[in-house]
DNA sequence: AGAAATTTTGACCAGTTGGAAAAATGTTAG
DNA sequence: CTAACATTTTTCCAACTGGTCAAAATTTCT
């Protein structure tokens, strides 16, 4: 998943050059290359933010230590930071990239749809995410825990726009009848709540089902159970 | 390497004292009081561990400074490692005194009760303790994010216990028809994560409300929402 | 008050952390 | 082959980390 081939850079331009502050306002408006990324770079980049993505999202951003990404990324430190030469770049780019893959399945809720299978695929697809993609979620969830400091931009501005939108698709379908009345903001909270935590919680979850009810099963479980619960709630069948 | 001379220190009953090794079979049964612990030591104890509660629930455990610990406490870092020796000392005791109140709602969940009253004041509770004590929410999910690395023990036997015999009784009722029937460790996952949800990703659901909606009537509006889910699902009552 | 115990403080330490500098080692185009 | 650039390694550092220790300040007990 991490091949690309991309157009070949015609200029090296490295990563690290120190331009930090030196260059404030000549970066403002010089015409220089604006580094383009060689092919082996781009590689060297994801091999990085793989490994960073497996500390950070154990440890949270203050936790992680940049001698353990280079270690799980199989690179002396200051080799990484020749790439990132900012601890906090690497976190940055992680979230930015998680972002919009993490919202895309809200996105494909379709509005000429039929309600009940638009909101059933929206759980399912969540549900897929935190099995495929866990150490995303819990990156995710660990930023939401320190009060997302680097992140707040986004939330309220991207994140709340979409919800925003997709709220109001979901009263249109209450108006016309077609599901319940609720709240359609809490509505998502819980879709979000439910299938996250099988990914932020998944050694809960391991520890309470026990060996015995844990293999590939247990996500078809708990989308049956979801489905049940958001499709007729515990109200018997036949009351 | 700790050396011990002491001079007049037969049982000053600080709360540092240095036993940790040393002393293993001398405590097994000497007749001396076993460190009764004085007013102001549990005063001083308790300002230290609310502090620390502040700054693990953000940051985790290996994000947390002793040094943050202590300026949120309101003294010197020597001075608290007076009363806690050892910076897991205190990750510990806060971990143990949240499990038992963190799972006291579920235990109240009575068997004579209605099915339905019951769940619901489960959820309530659940939200009740989201709303009141974020922090301890906080905390709980940093630790399970890493893997709960020390409370491994506690999930496995009193969580999973706890949780096994509120299973059986959910089947109970599934059996007698009272409730529909699902798989009772999904629904009771699924109840913690709805719940929870609004203390551990509170930003993003204040971004998400925006400033409107934000202010007390937030855990009512959640409460019916996830009332309405429990009881009908997305099923329109017309129907 | 005065002795004894408890609590607090300041100085200090060894190990870790994020990061800088520069030298050493590739790699590649001419 | 070699200049010019790209990458990696070595060395180093200042700030921070969890923790120690003895002395000083304070409280407690008689």
């Amino acid at each position: 998943m991490t091949s690309k081939k991309l157009k070949a850079a015609d200029h090296p331009t490295p990563v690290s050059r120190r331009q930090h502050k030196a260059d404030a306002k000549a970066a403002a408006h010089s015409p220089t290359k604006p580094r383009p990324l060689t092919r082996i770079q781009k590689e060297k980049q994801d091999i990085i933010l793989e490994a960073a993505l497996e500390v950070f999202s154990v440890h949270g951003f203050r936790g992680a230590t940049i001698d353990q990404i280079a270690e799980v990324a199989g690179m002396s430190k200051p080799n990484l930071l020749y790439y990132f030469p900012k601890k906090e770049e690497i976190h940055r780019r992680l979230i930015a990239a998680l972002l919009d893959t993490w919202l895309a399945p809200l996105r494909e809720m379709d509005e000429n749809g039929d309600p009940f299978s638009e909101i059933r695929s929206y759980i399912r697809r969540k549900l897929e995410m935190a099995r495929d993609f866990p150490r995303e979620s819990r990156l995710f969830a660990n930023e939401m825990l320190q009060g997302a400091p680097r992140i707040s931009e986004m939330i309220e501005v991207d994140l709340k726009g979409l919800v925003d939108e997709k709220a109001r698709l979901l009263m249109g379908w209450m108006d016309e009848g077609k599901i319940a009345r609720t709240d359609p903001y809490h509505l998502i909270f819980s879709i979000w709540a439910t299938t996250q935590h099988y990914a932020d919680f998944d050694v809960q979850v391991r520890a309470v089902l026990g060996p015995g009810r844990n293999g590939e099963g247990r996500f078809e479980d708990a989308a049956r159970t979801l489905e049940q619960l958001y499709l007729h709630g515990l109200t018997p069948r036949n009351r």
